[in-house]
DNA sequence: GCATCGGATTTTTTT
DNA sequence: AATCCGATGC
């Protein structure tokens, strides 16, 4: 096990084997963070014959948990079993369900992610009578997932006017709501771990001597709910472990607070601290690029990052001349480089700011015929028939949840309408049950509901049978049998596959959804339904294509490519338009575009477009992002002589001279463009303008855009697949 | 109760 | 552009 330590250089050495106590690694991007996690883990196993149950790991991401994880295993050589190792929220919801006791809600609670704290929430504010202009749901939970990061309680509501009042009493009765309905929200996770650790001594006690040692990655990005639960944890063997980078601090508006690792240096005095300044990852010039843009904020410890690499290729830059082009240069590029330098599709990453930016790039692909891997996004999980399903799995495993019986009361539809759906929450009211308790009675042939229901008791008796049934089925059987069950019994297959092609897509997501499930034959209903709701779907990627990778800037981060290009660097996206008046907020976006400089190992590739489409209308003209300004000049090549002070007072007339890097010459053509079937000159005939004239015509997002103009209405854009123009 | 149509409306990042 | 909501008509 001495070993181990031979494949460090003398500073993660010193981390790996530092002696316990309060630690504090401050590790820069690329120094091998990650490392010395995974081998400090194996270190305690191994070297100082601490059980692995002793010990608690908390990473970022599920992804994360489970490479580290990996990693261990293989340091270790042998299974390692009882470690606890996952998400902040993973960990808690283990935690919890074991002291279900000491919550408000019962063992079999459930998770509800945005869209159901978004539904539950607008029927809150439709009963209220309030103005759901002024009281738009998502900004209020916008403001209580705040308070609740910040370990505030609905009582304790900050109150400074009279709308505050009105956020507070929504809160109380949100949480009440969720309560009812046996559920919780990721917030509240981490705010009943935190309180059952604070308020039953026997509780801190028990996980405070369980967890002997506890080590975090990404600390910078913990929230102060986190990191109260992580105190309470440490208090009695005060070994805490953590690893951040505060110049990565990247999840602010998510209540992260990277100035933790002030707290924590305060509340553990003894703490030590290493600083992983040598970078294994980049060539100098990414990484003097990298330092450039970060140097310009300010409260940092500034590191002095350094590397043994080559200075290496100058970075990219390329201007486009929209979006459009932008990705087409960017995927042609990329094609390039696969297919002349031999170089594996895998080791590219094209990065963005927001997830729309995603779309130009796939079609980009799609047209030169290329595979790629998209993270997040089109979220998998956020399709219709994937989150229907669920919530017939969510029912059956806890009746109380209201929102999901909501939504599938009627699905597809039985006569369930709205007003017989309120009629028996109103019922349930009267009887202090939930609806599907109430709905379980009926079931049962109690004389009392069904007589209050009337004429709809049957059809609400059918489903309230259906439902019991499956709670039979549940169990008694795998999820497998389960899904089938319900498929069957509502006939889900017949109502998704109606009459459309899209049909047959979403059948297959219902397929792919069994598939997971299957997965979870052995864990049960419970872990299945807890996965679903804490794995976002860039933690379960298929990794074993080799294709370049689209994703955000976010979603980049503790990942690294060979080459990796960073698209949209035009203001409003980077920084964001919604980032560019709070000054801490435009520290982050300039964090962002840092973390997405330093996953480049070999080369960096900066893309913008000097016009954009914008979210609605027509083309607009953009402004280079203003970080740009801060990478020298001599670091980068692609348009020379516009570089010095050229971003920020474009002088271009539309027109660029480009020294093109030579990897990126002899483009071939993406492909010949498709002929238009409308030319200028031509006279054609539409239903509502009538007879007029083509005065130009474009291919756009693989459809003909045709211009026309026509007598008395004027010029008119139009899509040739939509508007039905006859050609005169 | 249900389907369809038209108008309005839009959050950037994610556990 | 795409989705969501409400109103309308069946």
């Amino acid at each position: 096990m001495s070993d181990l330590l031979d494949f460090l250089n003398p500073q993660q050495q010193q981390a790996v084997a530092a002696a316990l106590g309060p630690t504090l690694v401050l590790a820069g991007p690329g120094s091998g963070k990650t490392r010395v996690l995974t081998y400090r883990i194996a270190y305690l196993i191994g070297a100082l014959n601490v059980p692995a149950y002793r010990i608690l790991a908390v990473t970022f991401t599920n992804k994360a948990a489970r490479q580290m994880e990996d990693r261990v295993q293989k340091l270790i050589g042998e299974q390692v079993s009882g470690l606890w190792l996952g998400t902040f929220h993973s960990v808690c919801g283990r935690i919890l369900r074991r002291e279900a006791d000491l919550l408000p809600v019962n063992q079999n609670f459930v998770i509800f992610d945005a869209n159901d704290q978004l539904a539950l929430m607008k029927e809150i504010v439709r009963e209220s009578n309030l103005d759901e202009k002024l009281y738009r749901p998502s900004s209020l939970l916008d403001a209580i997932s705040r308070a609740k990061n910040d370990l505030i309680e609905p009582e304790n509501y900050p109150v400074r006017n009279f709308r505050d009042e009105q956020v507070q009493r929504f809160f109380i009765q949100y949480q009440q709501r969720l309560v009812k309905n046996n559920a919780m929200d990721f917030d509240d996770m981490l705010v009943y771990t935190n309180r059952i650790l604070e308020d039953y001594p026997v509780v801190r006690e028990t996980y405070g001597h369980k967890f002997e040692h506890i080590l975090v990655d990404e600390f910078q990005d913990t929230n102060l709910a986190q990191y109260a639960i992580l105190r309470l944890l440490a208090q009695k063997n005060r070994n805490l472990y953590v690893v951040g980078d505060e110049d990565q601090s990247i999840y602010r508006w998510r209540g992260a607070d990277y100035r933790n690792i002030l707290r924590f240096q305060q509340d553990f005095k003894d703490a030590k601290t290493i600083l992983l300044e040598q970078n294994y990852r980049s060539t100098q010039n990414i990484l003097d690029g990298a330092m450039a843009v970060i140097d310009h904020n300010r409260n940092r410890t500034a590191k002095k990052l350094f590397t043994d690499a080559k200075r290496g290729e100058k970075i990219n830059l390329i201007i486009a001349q929209d979006d459009r082009e932008e990705a087409d240069l960017v995927v042609s590029a990329i094609h390039n480089a696969i297919t002349h330098q031999k170089l594996s599709p895998g080791s590219f990453a094209i990065m963005y700011r927001t997830n729309a930016q995603s779309r130009l790039l796939e079609e980009a692909f799609r047209r030169v015929g290329m595979s790629y891997r998209l993270v997040g996004a089109q979220r998998f999980y956020g399709r219709r028939e994937v989150k229907d399903l669920i919530a017939f799995m969510r029912l059956v495993y806890n009746p109380m949840d209201e929102v999901s019986l909501r939504r599938v009361i009627n699905l597809p539809p039985r006569g369930i309408g709205d007003k017989t759906v309120e009629k028996v929450a109103n019922l349930a009211a009267r009887e202090n049950l939930s609806m599907g308790e109430t709905l379980l009675g009926l079931a049962a042939g109690n004389p009392d509901l069904h007589e209050a229901l009337g004429r709809e008791a049957s059809r609400l008796a059918a489903f309230g049978r259906m439902l019991r049934s499956w709670r039979d089925c549940a169990e008694k059987n795998p999820i497998t049998v389960l899904f089938d069950r319900i498929l069957e019994d509502v006939g889900y297959q017949a109502h998704i596959q109606d009459q459309s092609e899209e049909g047959l897509d979403r059948w297959e997501n219902v397929l792919e959804l069994r598939m997971v499930a299957l997965e979870y034959e052995e864990q049960g209903l419970q872990a299945f339904l807890e996965s679903m709701a804490l794995v976002a779907d860039q933690d379960t990627l298929p990794e074993t294509i080799d294709a370049p990778t689209m994703l955000t800037l976010h979603a980049a981060k503790g990942l690294e490519f060979d080459q990796v290009f960073i698209t949209g660097l035009d203001e409003m996206l980077l920084p964001h338009s919604r980032s560019r008046d709070d000054e801490e907020d435009l520290a982050e976006e300039r964090r962002l575009l840092y973390v997405g400089i330093t996953r480049a190992r070999k080369r960096l590739t900066l893309t913008r477009a000097r016009r954009r489409r914008s979210p609605y209308g027509s083309y607009e003209e953009t402004i280079p992002c203003r970080f740009l300004d801060d990478i020298p000049a001599e670091l980068l090549q692609g348009s020379p002589q516009d570089i010095p002070g050229r971003f920020s007072y474009g002088r271009d007339s539309g027109y660029s001279r480009w020294e093109t890097p030579s990897w990126m010459r002899s483009a071939p053509p993406l492909r010949e463009a498709p002929k238009t079937r409308y030319k200028p000159g031509m006279q054609v005939q539409h239903a509502t303008y009538g007879r007029g004239v083509v005065k130009a015509s474009k291919l756009e997002h693989g459809d003909e855009t045709v211009e026309v103009y026509f007598e008395g209405f004027g010029l008119k854009a139009l899509v040739a697949s939509l508007a039905k123009l006859e050609i005169l």
